[in-house]
DNA sequence: CGAGCGCGTTGCAGAATATGCAACGTTCAT
DNA sequence: ATGAACGTTGCATATTCTGCAACGCGCTCG
């Protein structure tokens, strides 16, 4: 819509490739030199362009700091949110979302089921870390070594008969839960409450958090549970792609 | 230099503070909402700018996705070099660039000792990783968890009287270097040779690459090596300047 | 239920802005 | 020393962007 800018942004995956001198920028955005000059000029000036000290352009740092701020600034709550409550209209259960933070497991958000028996939880409650799904996903996504480290720190409660037992146990499930790419609870917690839950991703692939469809067995059996999976994994990939910044489409040169 | 294309990139710093809808954007750009409309148009053809499910306008996917593909494209040696150049000028001793790389520190740059005697060592070689100073550089950051993991998958080979016995003594020794922010080999692979080394740092404050002068006793004693310790710094800190983009200068509104 | 408000969007005419050209300055290699 | 390659500048032209005003839409409040 704006040519100038367009002009300007289409040399940000250019120098993306590599760095590249003035003569080949403005060959490849089919301008003058002296326009891609004043372009680069521009960028410069908002640091997302450097000059480097073979005085060819590349990328700024400026770039990699905007990146970073966006994603300190990105609220996972307020994006997941919307899409929690619509969870919610369909299955009508509780949904919990949590993310990972110093050595906890934190519920950050909850819409509550809208059968009459709930289950007990609270938002900024952590979480039994060795049993909940949410808590299999975050830890799941971690490093080996740091899983080995963190899983030796833990204390294994046994909340019921089904609760995760030791450190080992805990590793196997979270391999598997890690291939999967989807994780349960069931009755490890409380011996009535089974969960279903699946992982919030970031641009970069990383679990940034964690979202989790939990309800008694009064209300539904474990396998019937399950049967929502597809639809809580749906709504994790939706939140995973707004939270990315939606999917880069085709681009087209100059 | 360029008014459009100006007005169109301060959006981004604007936007990551936190997502912002089209009457914002356009009052803190001074600009008209259409003006506004269609520079943010333009930022989202390109994948910068992304709109959430609220109608509000955040930064996109692109930005990542630029940021990751340059950071992989970036080449350390080919930055470092001259800077090497330029060190081994100054202090004539060999100087070495080293890497970490599956499970190894690799040197993938040297410039040779202007001294008749020179060290044995070439580019592409392993490491001996439990005692080079670049290797106790690079090691030194990774996080507490895999430094263990590694410390204790390594074998202590003894090449001298000084090498690093053991796991324990390694990651006291890599607790010592993460915190002053260099690292010395005095006679820990070849008795009569002595090492000081410093840490490049990439945009985000991680540890790409390391570099190291190098001298035989016969020419230098450790002492007067290390004397060379803020020369070794400020080059290592010149070359992360540049790896990383340069400083960004203060921004003017408008 | 309807009016009013806020917000995003479009077409248009005027004018500010970007463009390409040609010429100059430097640096580097021959 | 000479030439080539590259980055850089001033300027006149016209292309491109801008602000305005009006429209459409969805919401809330009366």
């Amino acid at each position: 819509m704006s040519q100038t800018v367009d002009r300007a942004l289409s040399i940000l995956p250019l120098l993306a490739e590599g760095p590249a001198d003035l003569g080949q920028v403005a060959d490849r955005l089919g301008v003058h030199k002296s326009t891609a000059l004043r372009l680069l000029r521009t960028l410069h000036e908002h640091g997302l362009v450097f000059r480097q000290s073979d005085q060819r352009y590349r990328l700024g740092a400026r770039l990699f700091a905007l990146a970073q701020e966006a994603v300190e600034n990105l609220d996972v709550r307020e994006i997941a949110h919307p899409h929690l409550l619509a969870l919610n209209e369909k299955c009508g259960h509780t949904v919990h979302l949590a993310v990972y933070e110093e050595q906890e497991v934190l519920y950050i958000d909850k819409v509550e089921s809208r059968y009459p028996v709930r289950m007990y939880s609270r938002i900024g409650k952590p979480v039994a870390i060795t049993v909940a799904a949410v808590a299999k996903l975050l830890l799941a996504d971690f490093p080996e070594a740091e899983r080995r480290a963190v899983a030796e720190k833990l204390d294994y409660p046994a909340y019921t008969s089904r609760s995760t037992p030791n450190a080992a146990a805990f590793l196997k499930e979270l391999a598997l839960v890690r291939e999967q790419g989807w994780a349960t609870d069931l009755g490890g917690h409380e011996e009535s409450i089974n969960c279903v839950g699946a992982p919030i991703r970031g641009a970069d692939g990383r679990v940034v958090a964690a979202m989790s469809v939990s309800a008694p067995n009064v209300v539904v059996t474990a396998e019937e549970l399950l049967r929502l999976l597809p639809l809580v994994r749906r709504t994790a990939e939706a939140i995973s792609r707004e939270y990315s910044g939606a999917v880069p489409d085709a681009r087209n040169a100059l």
